[in-house]
DNA sequence: TCTGGGGTCCTAGGACCC
DNA sequence: TCTGGGGTCCTAGGACCC
């Protein structure tokens, strides 16, 4: 049944923008465009992404920095908080160019988008996609890498190909199955897509080593010892595409969570207050941007995971009667769910709230008790977000979000680059 | 009061992704 | 001293029903 949708070899693109933060900064700041670069998490907290001569010194992907602090002291590298506004809007430049190439896109996340070419009059996809990256280059700046194959997890295997080569292009579905087999036979297990540290513990235990291995086992074993998703990846690494390919511009959200660690631990009722009235108030902006409505809330308040003897994690789900995107009602549960599991006592490193059972508010409306008392709401919401959009994020507020609070996100090391603001453009000398 | 099996639905938690 | 955030999907197991 996993396998009666393909009955045409498809032809689908991965492209994927190089050390996308890193090359977001360098746009900015040309003096650290030949020197190793990394940009931090949030908090400052983890390294998130590297120029290529970082990679070469030995920075790995999500280390800590403070592991890692020697390293860039000695090798004089560069480094930057994470910027999300700056790299969302260049984001969303190079997915419009994407746009041009293909009607079939799926965004895959911020710096990645699958491309689907197999009902286009393409005379040669090589040059179709070596012009894709000299056009992406060309009006934004960001380099990029495209891989092409005949499904999602092999074109993944394309762009981990082209990654390293100096032109950035790999098409495999030019290449013999001989070719393919021996270039899987190089590829370690846990480099493909979808094999993450569990499985591939598990496959090295039972000596699948590299992406061959995987490929030719027994299905029969795969779905005994893993799941549909294993199979999926196996059948796919056999070039048949059955992952869906999702070209719904706006798939609607399932869930939406806003959550943040805290810039120093945090002990009190106040501030646990102030930083989850922020978070509610953010993630409900962003459901109504979406015209969606809430069903059920869960907040949650948790220690240090890596204090493993004093780890604690304490959540409340709360159901609504029913669903809303309102600002005051969404508050008022938070807090009342906070102060029923704060204790005291406690050192806090993280707070959030999840917005679950999402769903679309023109078919829920017909519902509602009262429209009269949701029209007015809706009002209000909306005089709130337009200022907030206008004057910046909490301009208008519906509690205390504490502006000033101690616990808040530590940035040192932001370009505060703001592709919105003159002065950030890049100056030009002609001679 | 004791006995069985099979179905659905829901949820918590885990694994994975970038 | 200092370890990100936001998603999706799947499964096992419990509750409930007949």
């Amino acid at each position: 049944m996993l396998y009666t949708k393909c009955n045409k070899k498809k032809i689908i693109a991965l492209v994927d923008c190089n050390s996308f933060y890193v090359s977001c900064e360098r746009l900015f700041n040309p003096k650290i465009k030949n020197v190793p670069v990394v940009v931090l998490s949030n908090n400052d907290g983890c390294v998130i992404s590297r120029s290529t001569e970082a990679k070469q010194i030995g920075i790995k992907m999500g280390e800590p920095y403070f592991k890692v602090k020697h390293l860039v002291k000695k090798n004089n590298i560069a480094v930057f908080s994470s910027n999300y506004a700056l790299y969302g809007d260049l984001s969303r430049r190079v997915m419009n160019i994407l746009k041009k190439f293909s009607s079939c896109i799926e965004y895959y996340s911020i710096d990645e988008a699958f491309l689907d070419l197999t009902d286009m009059i393409i005379e040669n996809i090589n040059d179709y996609i070596v012009e894709m990256k000299k056009i992406i280059y060309q009006y934004t700046g960001i380099p990029v890498s495209i891989g092409v194959a005949s499904t999602k997890t092999l074109a993944k295997v394309a762009n981990f190909l082209a990654k390293k080569k100096d032109n950035g292009v790999e098409n495999l579905t030019i290449r013999s199955s001989n070719e393919i087999n021996s270039i899987l036979q190089k590829i370690d297990v846990r480099d493909i897509w979808g094999v993450g540290s569990q499985l591939s513990k598990l496959y090295k235990k039972n000596n699948i080593n590299n992406g061959y291995e995987l490929k030719i086992k027994n299905t029969a074993w795969i779905r005994k010892n893993t799941n549909i998703i294993g199979l999926k990846t196996v059948a796919e690494l056999n070039g048949i595409s059955c992952i869906d390919f999702n070209d719904g511009e706006n798939a609607p959200r399932k869930s939406c969570c806003v959550s943040r660690s805290f810039g120093k631990k945090v002990e009190t009722l106040q501030e646990l207050e102030q930083s989850i009235t922020s978070h509610c108030l953010n993630a409900a902006e962003k459901i109504r941007q979406d015209q969606q409505l809430v069903k059920s809330v869960v907040i949650f308040i948790k220690t240090s995971p890596f204090d493993q003897s004093n780890f604690i994690s304490l959540s409340k789900k709360v159901d609504l009667p029913i669903a809303t995107d309102d600002s005051f009602v969404l508050l008022d549960i938070c807090l009342k769910a906070l102060s029923e599991i704060f204790i005291k006592g406690q050192k806090y490193q993280k707070a959030g709230v999840f917005f679950l059972g999402l769903q679309n508010k023109e078919n829920y409306q017909a519902n509602l008790f009262s429209i009269k008392d949701s029209e007015k709401s809706g009002k209000l919401m909306k005089i709130l977000d337009d200022a907030n959009l206008k004057f910046g994020r909490n301009f208008m507020s519906v509690g205390d979000v504490g502006f000033r609070g101690s616990w808040k996100m530590r940035r040192d090391y932001s370009s505060r680059i703001d592709t919105s603001d003159f002065e950030c453009l890049p100056t030009v000398n002609s001679g």
